[in-house]
DNA sequence: TGCGCTCATATG
DNA sequence: ATATGAGCGCAG
């Protein structure tokens, strides 16, 4: 007899003990009863001799000969239960497709081939002349069993139903046996371009050192082939018959990105997705595990994808936020990806044009490789941006007099213009329309943010709160506005201003469905809008040869926002969409408006570049005491009656300061503070190291669930938080 | 009295 | 998460 420690699909932190006549390896999924119900569990190991055995139970199915989960995944799964905090069964079930966790079997039952039945090699194909179909696919079928699938490519079911119905042909299926490395043999490469030196100079950096954990920042600006690179860098570790799986962000997985790495290659691409079928899942889940896929391309839970011989990791556009999940479980995708090709002892790439301050400062710190990209592929200048002040300025749904004019010009010359609406952690500052100045806390230097249904402002920094003032502190002038104009607003505007001018507006409300966004960017590309108004979805991987203007409605809210992240947010988001307007021979222009032209922030962005900008932005977060030079975690909570949220955060942080010399801010309201009926409030928790922070969380955890709110309240705990929200 | 709802409790 | 049983309100 043996006790085993299995993980159950429960949002409990503990595993349970079940008996079983033999030991079972880690990874293998057990079915067991749990109460009144039989769920799946995973085996997690063998279990400390208990006093009590009374209670423990047996183990009804073994459902796997081989752990669904082993090596490095197994450790990943371990590793992401402790230090997000998170009940190891959910993390278990965040990590397996939908299928294998409902028990599926995790190897295919095979492929469901034609033969040629004893009839069926006694008939010629001739007897079949009055039916020409059935008469091919039978020669084809009589020549060699043929796949079913790729048959039903060429007959249609009725061909072949007629032919099983007259006994010449039969369904058999064959055991799946995978072909680990076949893709070695399949390679057909196709035409490569020459590196530059730049790119020669990353690809050789990246392949010398094959075997070896080595992160890598690729910092190239847009347009510079940072795909190139990849593509270069990869070959070699295909040829050696090692696989490679490709992170990319959720908006940036289109068809065309699979294509080229197929293209170059000739072989084909695993693809993995949101909009995926569970059965698809489970196949691509199947082939990478089985070594069959060479590549393998996915948004962020791809990196849970098994590997059956991992050669090198790459994360694309390493900044962007849809790496970190949002709910549930929630890891970040590319600090995983830096996790696992530790463990599998191989290479990352981590590419991006506007690094993420957490992964420059690694970089910066020599624990990446910094390789850079300096040179637009075929000399394709950038576009050129200015700040433009607005104090004091008559401004036109939120456009400058001005900039109207500009705007005239370029629509004039058949030219488009892209009016960008910053609404990303909208957090209204209140803003003093004459001088500029922001309202502050005094404490923390960090401005107020407006809270109209209390009436108040709040700091989310310390949690202070005071009322709504009348007069700006610093010149008196009644005119305070809070910042941030809506898309809606713009656009009616707009349409006042240029009547003649077709716009379009475009955020995530508008392009709801996949195929709806090609299709608005195709119209916008042949020159069916001339003026498009959005918010951050624009700079995501799209290029707009024809837009020679942009205009950002907005900067104070990102450069004076709650969120302390807006401003890189900001500095990225116009740095990606400065390099996608334009082109080699219509250079474009681009326009900051602000309330605060000095901005140092602004003015380094604008005047040296993102690079520039994200280095002095990591010297004042270290100043600030902020990430990546401060570990956080937020306990947050939402309920109906806000009460309720809140007396729950400060029961936590009673617990928190009683267990851990941590800095603890709040409670105090999310920055939208109340979305879907829920008020929402959070706890901010931080220290400069993050071993007290992450000891004190996980012994104030049970006291925290036991509080007499815990079952009324949703709440939850994000370690690494990007947003406030 | 009894049905149906909410809420607390336990899960090996 | 989820199933179960205790406790309580209200129609009959």
């Amino acid at each position: 007899m043996a006790l085993i420690d299995v993980a159950v699909p429960v949002p409990l932190r503990q595993t349970f003990t079940y008996q079983h006549n033999t030991a079972l390896n880690a990874g293998v999924r057990v079915r067991v009863p749990f109460g009144p119900r039989n769920v799946v569990g995973i085996v997690m190991g063998e279990a400390d001799a208990q006093q009590d055995t009374s209670k423990i139970k047996a183990i009804s199915e073994v459902l796997d000969d081989e752990p669904v989960l082993s090596g490095t995944l197994l450790t990943l799964c371990r590793w992401l239960s402790q230090y997000y905090h998170h009940a190891p069964g959910e993390v278990l079930h965040t990590v397996l497709p939908v299928l294998l966790r409902k028990g599926e079997a995790a190897i295919p039952d095979g492929v469901l081939f034609l033969h040629c039945t004893q009839t069926g090699e006694t008939t010629q194909p001739d007897s079949l002349s009055r039916a020409p179909k059935q008469q091919a696919c039978f020669s084809a079928i009589k020549e060699a069993p043929q796949p079913k699938e790729a048959m039903r490519r060429d007959y249609s079911a009725a061909v072949i139903n007629a032919l099983i119905e007259k006994a010449l042909i039969c369904e058999k299926r064959h055991p799946w046996t995978p072909s680990p490395r076949q893709f070695v043999a399949d390679i057909t490469m196709g035409q490569a371009p020459r590196p530059d030196r730049e790119q020669a100079v990353a690809i050789a950096a990246i392949t010398t050192q094959k075997d070896a954990f080595t992160p890598h920042l690729l910092e190239g600006v847009t347009g510079s082939g940072k795909t190139e690179v990849y593509l270069q860098a990869i070959e070699p570790v295909l040829k050696a018959g090692r696989q490679v799986l490709i992170l990319v962000p959720e908006i940036g997985l289109t068809p065309q990105t699979v294509q080229r790495f197929s293209d170059r290659f000739g072989i084909e691409v695993g693809v993995l997705h949101s909009q995926l079928t569970d059965t698809a899942r489970l196949t691509v889940w199947q082939r990478a595990r089985a070594g069959e896929l060479g590549i393998i391309i996915g948004t962020r839970s791809a990196i849970f994808t098994p590997l059956h011989s991992p050669g090198m990791l790459i994360v694309d556009e390493e900044h962007d936020e849809s790496f970190k999940q949002q709910d549930g479980l929630r890891y970040h995708a590319r600090d995983l990806a830096v996790l696992r090709a530790k463990e599998e002892n191989i290479p990352l790439v981590m590419g991006t044009a506007t690094p993420s301050l957490e992964t420059l400062n690694n970089a910066i710190a020599g624990r990446y490789h910094h390789l850079q990209l300096t040179q637009r592929a075929g000399g394709a200048q950038s576009t050129r941006q200015h700040i433009l002040d607005i104090r004091d300025q008559p401004l036109h749904s939120g456009i400058a007099e001005g900039l109207l004019t500009v705007m005239r010009q370029h629509l004039q010359q058949g030219n488009q213009v892209l009016v960008f609406v910053n609404r990303r952690g909208f957090a209204p500052a209140l803003l003093c329309h004459h001088c500029g100045e922001t309202e502050m806390c005094e404490r923390c230097d960090r401005p107020f943010t407006v809270h109209r249904s209390l009436n108040r402002m709040q700091c989310h920094h310390c949690a202070a709160t005071r009322p709504i003032p009348a007069r700006c502190g610093a010149c008196g002038s009644p005119e305070l506005v809070t910042s941030g104009v809506g898309t809606e607003q713009v656009e009616q505007g707009l349409a006042t201003h240029f009547p003649h001018a077709a716009q379009i507006r475009i955020d995530s409300d508008s392009v709801r469905g996949k195929d709806k966004l090609q299709g608005t960017l195709d119209a916008i590309n042949a020159r069916d809008y001339q003026i498009l108004i959005g918010t951050q979805i624009l700079s995501k991987g799209h290029h707009f040869p024809h837009v020679t203007l942009v205009v950002v409605l907005d900067c104070d809210g990102a450069l004076f926002s709650a969120d302390f992240r807006a401003a890189e947010k900001l500095a990225q988001l116009v740095t990606q969409l400065a390099g996608r307007a334009g082109r080699a021979s219509k250079p474009g222009e681009m326009w900051l408006q602000t309330h605060n032209p000095d901005h140092p922030l602004l003015q380094d962005l604008v005047q040296n570049g993102y690079g520039h900008f994200a280095r002095h932005a990591l010297e004042e977060r270290k100043l600030a005491a902020l990430p990546p030079y401060t570990s956080q975690v937020v306990v947050r909570a939402e309920a109906v009656e806000g009460r309720l949220a809140y007396d729950f955060l400060s029961g936590c942080r009673h617990v928190l300061a009683e267990y851990g010399h941590i800095q603890l801010i709040g409670p105090m309201p999310g920055l939208m503070e109340k979305r879907q009926g829920r008020y929402r409030f959070i706890l901010l928790c931080q220290s400069d190291k993050r071993k007290p922070l992450h000891d004190a969380v996980r012994i104030a955890l049970p006291y925290m669930s036991s509080q007499p709110q815990a079952s009324r309240v949703r709440w939850s705990v994000d370690v690494d938080p990007t947003d406030f929200s």
